[in-house]
DNA sequence: AAGGCCTTGTGAACGAGTGCACAAAGTCGC
DNA sequence: GCGACTTTGTGCACTCGTTCACAAGGCCTT
């Protein structure tokens, strides 16, 4: 479920608060959820909750990442050191997740050998090395969009199951290998639909001829 | 639909090759979708296709626009000019959607005067005249997680009513406005709990055992 | 020890979204 | 013009996730 990270998240901030046991209806309420929902969540992982007292937190935090394969290491690559490679590298909120970002690879060979958050920038040409030496296991792709499909294949063929995408292409990969896409420029879409709807939405026929006029120029 | 901005790219794109029609079927394989699904979507927005022959690119890209509200010019505000702040800002795929990176916000006296992508960097201090100045409808929050809730607040309390947030905490808001959430964290373990299930998942009694142990250190 | 109180876990109804399959409708060749 | 072909638009069945509502179950007070 993509709900348990929220719920993981929530949980970990009780514990900060120093919280030892938290209520369905709390817990909910943090994630920003129906309480339903987090309990039948929950209840797929198991029966981790005591009747009329509700969840240890440390150990439903256990539980949660177990489940998420949180216990273990996951090794990470980042491909693409431009301007959003260079800000996940450097983002701490990942290494406190259990991801250890690995090696950066980039095809500009100035950037080669720059070292960032504590990593050797390494040439692309190097990427099948670097994937099996590391034993990377989630590979992140944050090179220009024409760049993108080419390093896919790579990586998918270098033993790769898992790709973060941050290209704004539709990325085609075998069966066995997920994808996951962060796509900025649609977030600002949807919200631009949204707002729009609020100002009243489009208007038919004045519209239309707007449109007409635009073509004509 | 939070696809149509998926379809637009893919329209956009089959449009710089030159090509002038297309069929649900090419369209819905470009854009990653069941054929039927893409129909049903864009019948959502009127008939805009030719049966026997299929959709026009360019009347299609501006029935989408209009749709999601591409055809005027959306002002955003940065708030947070950290790592992932300065990524954004420096980004070229947004203005060329019709979203104009109006204003950089920080409360770091350092970067204030700073000048980032062609935009000087002002205090967060000035949040409610800049966004009053420039007409701001969408607010983008890239500050650290304590500060996002009211820096949030404040936004809102100035008359945004659409919120992007990078912050890993959920933000609560009056109705009427909307959040969406950008969590890369979230991504990654997503796509670890994936790969586990690939590599055969959780193992029941001896994953207790080491909790167990976990526990007593 | 027993009853009241609180919270979990879940059965069942509901609703949204998906995909199939086909009729309607338009094009192109003859 | 007319018929064969292509592709859209959509009715329908179905699956999946959500939400309500409540019985089952454990804790705490008396
Ligand atoms: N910066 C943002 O805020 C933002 C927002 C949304 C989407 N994106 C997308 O993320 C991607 C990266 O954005 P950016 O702003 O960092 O771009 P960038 O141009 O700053 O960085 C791209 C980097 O990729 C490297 N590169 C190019 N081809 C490569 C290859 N074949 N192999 C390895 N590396 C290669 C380049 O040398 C460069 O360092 C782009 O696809 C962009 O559309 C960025
Ligand atoms: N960098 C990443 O790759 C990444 C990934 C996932 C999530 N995030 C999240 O995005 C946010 C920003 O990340 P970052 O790496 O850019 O952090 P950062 O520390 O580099 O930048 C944060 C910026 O916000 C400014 N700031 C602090 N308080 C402020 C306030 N009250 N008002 C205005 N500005 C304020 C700081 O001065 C700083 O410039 C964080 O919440 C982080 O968790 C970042």
């Amino acid at each position: 479920m993509a709900r348990l990270p929220v719920y993981l998240r929530a949980l970990h901030s009780l514990q900060d608060r120093g919280i030892a046991t938290v209520s369905s209806e709390e817990l909910a309420a943090a994630a920003g959820v129906n309480s339903a929902k987090l309990r039948k969540d929950l209840s797929h992982l198991g029966s981790y909750g005591t009747r009329g007292v509700g969840y240890e937190v440390e150990y439903l935090i256990y539980q949660i990442s177990r489940e998420l394969g949180l216990t273990q290491d996951w090794v990470v690559a980042i491909i693409g050191v431009g301007n959003l490679g260079r800000a996940l590298a450097g983002y701490g909120g990942f290494a406190s997740r259990g991801f250890r970002m690995a090696s950066l690879l980039d095809a500009d060979p100035r950037l080669v050998g720059e070292r960032i958050a504590g990593i050797d920038v390494e040439h692309i040409d190097r990427l099948e090395t670097v994937i099996a030496e590391h034993g990377v296991s989630i590979a992140v792709i944050a090179t220009p969009a024409v760049a993108a499909q080419e390093v896919c294949d790579r990586v998918v063929a270098s033993g790769v199951t898992s790709v973060l995408n941050f290209a704004p292409i539709v990325l085609s990969v075998p069966d066995g290998v997920d994808v996951r896409k962060v796509d900025l420029s649609i977030e600002l879409q949807i919200l631009a639909f949204h707002e729009q709807r609020k100002a009243g939405g489009p208007m038919g026929e004045q519209v239309e001829r707007e449109y007409v006029e635009a073509v004509e120029l």
